[in-house]
DNA sequence: CTGAAAGCGCTAACAG
DNA sequence: CTGTTAGCGCTTTCAG
């Protein structure tokens, strides 16, 4: 037989010791004499020792596990705030577990419950599209569970949440479209259940306002975050007859969308119409022209929603002050706004 | 008190039946008769119930998840590869845990130990750009635990394997350059230590061959699998004085390195260098002109492996007969390799 | 069809 | 400093 694996039991009779004696030694205990440790920790390595993680959860009510849950994975932004997670949970023994939405709640629903199944020692989420209620977060409440948001965040949940600063950062781009004088600019928005839709959107208005310029509804278009919502918007724009005199998209693919539609119009850019977009998509740059954009950082994004969830499964008495981490943002100017004497990266 | 969880036993006591009972109610275990079982399933949803997987994978010596290590997560071909994992692991009930090797061999070796302390059942591995022996991965067939290497395989391991068809793919891209008339055709290859390395590389002078056109080693740069290597192993080429007529590089970060160092130089692409890439990163079509690169299909690979190691997992006699799948590539004919007149994707 | 007994591998609490 | 006892929540085997 051999598929057995070697338990601390195993080792505990080699040595002649009890099981528990050689559960503290391989836990650095200080009940346990170094002499005894030693020899713990040798016939551990010995015998390709592999402590089983499992039980110590079931026994501790509460695994080394963190759970991701996001609406992709299949997408820069979402795999890169992963990765961040990833290195930091890394560092401090945690392992991570990750499920996808897809953008649905219903799926949100069961990956929520197969994350509790697994007792994960806390979530990390960023939700779904179609998510409205967060009632089916109330269980980490209940659990005691440290529940953390980042990106998109559930505004009727208490805990903490990680955004970028979609509003100064849509702020910003906008307030560069005006001080470069363009005076009418349409906003190609994302769906209104995302926090984040909101915020650009707020940001949009409130820079118009801002600077005395009328805030007109006609120019926000309603969609949602791919490529083919800003080919659409662009679209229903140019179906009007009357153009805006720049676009500021809800996020780079929806900016890359309108790109295409405004390239096939035969329009130029910037001369035409200038154009803005939000999440610095590697791709932005490689347009011609390289697409002015609002930079997040979800390397960064990932870290700090990690060390904060860690925080609190380290001391549970945190979970009771949730927080509310903003990252900065910072405007990219590239040529879709602004003519420089340099051409698209080459 | 409230994060108590319920159990089968909070049932059983509800119901005035053994716990037992309840578990094999819960499992739709055919001793219960219709009547027990819909009053567990009720009073189960009643209550709140989330099973512990925990106890569940202690007590069956294996967990409902799969363990995935890839080199990093960051970067497209990876984390699609990892999103079809998880949409078939998804669909079977089971989770997928997630570790990156940052391309080195000792964090793979620590990664492989947490998965096996997890239980997992079955590993999908991408082995790190510096894994040379395999013999961390034994502990699988001796623990017989489903193994499944994908992209990256380790040679000297027996068990199933998911890749795409490196030497195909290079070979007809290489013949492509061929036929449009080049003769001398370097190659930026990648590590030597890894398995897609070289079958691209035999896919390189094997259609040289078959054209009867010379293999001359001082047209192979060996380098990494990063844009900088691109760039560094153009610049080397350019230093020798004579010029290659296309550059086939082993994926499409190395050939928009050399992409960017070309154009730096004042060469005109296709006319002066003709450029191949492998990969279909996103990035290529974006490129001006745009780069001719050989399709893999990501997605699909992640559910070919995944697929096989359920397969496993369901039916551990399955383990024994390893399989070799190849997943096919698809050149495509962008400008970079021929003048069309249609322009860059805009 | 339902229940009792036993144990997966680990750790906390307490006793010696 | 080491050992004993007990149990985390679940499932398998076997008895009723």
């Amino acid at each position: 037989m051999n598929n057995q694996q070697i338990t601390v039991k195993d080792i505990a009779r080699i040595l002649n010791l009890h099981h528990t004696t050689v559960s503290k030694a391989l836990r650095n205990h200080p009940d346990i004499r170094q002499e005894t440790k030693e020899l713990v920790f040798t016939t551990a390595k010995e015998l390709d020792y592999h402590p089983n993680s499992l039980a110590k959860s079931l026994r501790n009510r509460r695994s080394q596990t963190i759970g991701v849950i996001v609406p992709t994975i299949k997408n820069d932004f979402f795999s890169t705030v992963i990765s961040g997670i990833e290195e930091v949970a890394y560092r401090e023994d945690h392992n991570i577990i990750v499920c996808q939405s897809h953008e649905t709640v219903e799926r949100e629903i069961l990956n929520v419950s197969s994350m509790v199944s697994n007792l994960v020692a806390g979530l990390l989420i960023s939700v779904s599209q179609t998510t409205r209620s967060g009632d089916h977060f109330r269980i980490f409440e209940k659990r005691k569970i440290p529940l953390v948001f980042f990106d998109r965040v559930c505004e009727d949940i208490t805990a903490s949440k990680v955004v970028a600063d979609d509003y100064q950062g849509a702020f910003e781009a906008v307030e560069h479209l005006i001080q470069s004088g363009r005076w009418t600019i349409a906003h190609f928005s994302g769906p209104e259940t995302i926090s984040v839709s909101r915020h650009r959107r707020k940001g949009y208005t409130d820079a118009l306002l801002r600077n005395n310029l009328p805030v007109d509804d006609g120019w926000i278009i309603q969609g949602g975050f791919l490529e083919e919502d800003g080919s659409r918007a662009f679209q229903q724009v140019a179906l009007r007859g009357k153009l805006p005199e720049a676009v500021f998209a809800v996020n780079d693919p929806v900016a890359i969308g309108a790109y295409h539609q405004i390239k096939r119009l035969g329009l130029r850019i910037p001369e035409d119409i200038a154009l803005v977009g939000f999440g610095d998509n590697i791709l932005s740059s490689y347009l011609n022209p390289p697409l002015t954009t609002v930079k997040q950082s979800p390397y960064e994004l990932g870290k700090i929603s990690a060390e904060i969830i860690l925080e609190q499964i380290k001391n549970p008495s945190e979970m009771t002050n949730p927080r509310e981490e903003i990252v900065k943002t910072h405007l990219i100017v590239r040529d879709s706004t602004q003519k420089t004497n340099k051409g698209a990266v080459e």
